[in-house]
RNA sequence: GGUCCGUUCGUCUAGGGGUUAGGACACGUCCCUUUCACGGAUGAAACACGGGUUCGAUUCCCGUACGGACUACCA
């Protein structure tokens, strides 16, 4: 089994894309089979710099690693399709010289024309006699045009009368008429070949037996399959599946890349452009790894939006994913983009990691806010935020006065609670703190509420003022799991700079 | 407009001729917790519609409606 991810580099690697790379990956890891990457970028006019590497970096940081392709060898390069062009001219000659496909000169802006006096204008088997090409001119002509140089095309020739089934593996059998096709064009007038022939081509030459992509293409693979008949390959043809498209989160039509912006959400796996490249401003794009997802979350909820297994469970690594994976499973409605979803996939896979697998991801964050702390005590803060967070930047910013003197104080909190004729108490409270040993949490807890009890005041009473003190509000991890982290002197400090706030003299 | 694809709770989906139509997200309530969350329990919530076929249809067939994709010398 050999299965390709083949997109075209025209900017970020929209959701959608990822999810086929994902479910072509799952597959050939499935049966053993080779995953590879092929760029198809024949459209000189849409080519972005730096879309390519942004593809890469993706699947790499997804850890969706093709087996061959471009950035990662192998035999049947080169693997960027314009790298290859030689190649395409010659089988699109072959196909004429087959009389599967002829020459056309009509221009651009002649077809334009006669789409503006035509309805439904199409190129086919019932128009082509009354256009430029080499089915209706005399072939001294057409000669002597070539000869010329002329700009022309070539175009598949799309013979009426006949039934192209497509044994789709995820929506059975599908079958379109052939009256009903169009002479696709094969090779542009630059020398450049359209998707149809490269793809066909070079999924021929690769080697490729499953043809895994979006919904999109369905129409086309009609034309696909006459191609194939047409080189004589039939019979190593590929088996097509065609995908559900992803939807917007709201409204009609499938995902966009403009919607990221629209609902504030990333639609792409890596923010647009990577640091180090340029991009106009109204194509900067979030992405999940930017929002802080953690790639393993983003996998797993892609993998959920149109598959499913057939059981209850709900979290799967990639290897049980690729055990579990089959076509037969892949929804064909489209399936509606779900961010509170991925919010939820992403909450859980940050519980379930170990403290030092979550410090190594926040070590970054925190540089990146100056925070020079142990890798202790950054595992300690993961461990006491983890099951409050749902952003890998949440345990720096939502748990910021872990690492940070108290910037805001939740003064409804204390004017709710405070009494300020407890000052003398909590003064007596923080100097009993400040002299406890050892200072541990479960028995820290004990003696302070204790010693608010000998007081006279309840636990209660004091302990939502402990934790404004300790964080400045009142949501937060238990209040001596967080003295104990923040340490004896950090405590004590905080607790006589709150009182001063609790009093309106600060 | 034409061609093709699709349609189970708000969302992602399981299921499949006879089920109390299951799970998850989100939402409500309760428990746990002197916070927030996590966790647990629980509730509300769906087979688009109309015809067939059948003893019986949400499941199979046809139609309608609705949604989607395609309809470029873009992929």
């Amino acid at each position: 089994m050999r299965v390709r991810f083949a997109p075209s580099p025209t900017g970020a690697l929209h959701i959608g894309g990822v999810r086929t790379a994902l479910y072509n990956y799952l597959l050939a890891h499935k049966h053993g089979g080779t995953f590879l990457l092929r760029v198809e970028d024949t459209d000189q006019t849409r080519y972005v710099p730096g879309a390519e590497n942004y593809i890469i970096e993706s699947l790499r940081w997804l850890g969706l690693l093709p087996d061959e392709g471009v950035g990662f060898g192998g035999d049947l390069g080169p693997y960027r399709q314009s790298d290859r062009q030689p190649i395409y001219r010659e089988y699109a000659e072959q196909l004429v010289s087959l009389g599967q496909a002829y020459y056309a000169f009509d221009t651009p802006e002649q077809l334009d024309e006669r789409r503006k006096a035509i309805d439904n204008f199409t190129y086919n088997y019932l128009t082509r006699s009354s256009l430029h090409n080499s089915l209706s001119l005399p072939s001294e002509e057409v000669q002597s045009r070539l000869a010329a140089g002329a700009a022309h095309v070539i175009r598949l020739r799309v013979e009426p009368g006949r039934a192209i089934h497509i044994h789709d593996l995820i929506r059975g059998e599908v079958v379109f008429q052939s009256d009903e096709l169009d002479d696709k064009v094969l090779l542009k007038a630059d020398g450049m070949p359209t998707y149809h022939l490269a793809n066909i081509v070079d999924d021929h030459l690769m080697g490729i037996t499953h043809v895994i992509r979006g919904e999109e293409w369905l129409p086309s693979t009609a034309h696909h399959i006459l191609l194939y008949e047409g080189f004589g390959w039939s019979d190593t043809m590929p088996q097509f599946s065609h995908l559900p498209l992803i939807m917007k989160p709201v409204g009609n039509g499938k995902l966009s890349k403009r919607d990221g912006a629209k609902f504030g959400i990333p639609v792409f796996p890596l923010s647009w452009p990577l640091p180090g490249e340029t991009a106009p401003p109204e194509d900067h794009f979030l992405g999940f790894r930017e929002a802080g997802f953690l790639p393993a979350a983003v996998i797993n909820f892609l993998a959920l939006l149109g598959w499913h297994p057939g059981g209850d469970q709900e979290i799967f690594t990639l290897d049980e994913l690729v055990q579990a994976f089959s076509l037969e499973h892949i929804s064909k409605g489209g399936a509606r983009f779900d961010y509170e979803k991925a919010k939820w996939f992403n909450q859980k896979y940050l519980q379930m990691l170990d403290n030092s697998t979550l410090m190594a991801y926040i070590r970054p964050l925190a540089a990146q806010k100056g925070y020079a702390v142990s890798d202790e005590y950054l595992a300690q803060v993961a461990g006491l935020m983890k099951e409050r967070v749902t952003f890998l930047p949440d345990f720096v910013e939502v748990g910021y006065y872990l690492f940070e003197p108290v910037r805001d104080y939740d003064m409804e909190t204390i004017s709710k609670k405070w009494q300020p004729e407890w000052t003398p108490v909590f003064e007596q409270m923080t100097a009993f703190v400040e002299g406890y040993t050892p200072f541990e949490s479960a028995e820290l807890e004990t003696a302070v509420k204790q010693f608010i009890t000998d007081q006279g005041l309840k636990p209660g009473n004091l302990l939502p003022l402990l934790r404004v003190a300790l964080a400045g509000t009142m949501k937060g991890p238990a209040i001596f799991d967080m003295a104990v982290a923040l340490g004896q002197t950090e405590t004590v400090r905080r607790l006589r700079a709150a009182l001063a706030v609790f009093n309106g003299n600060n």
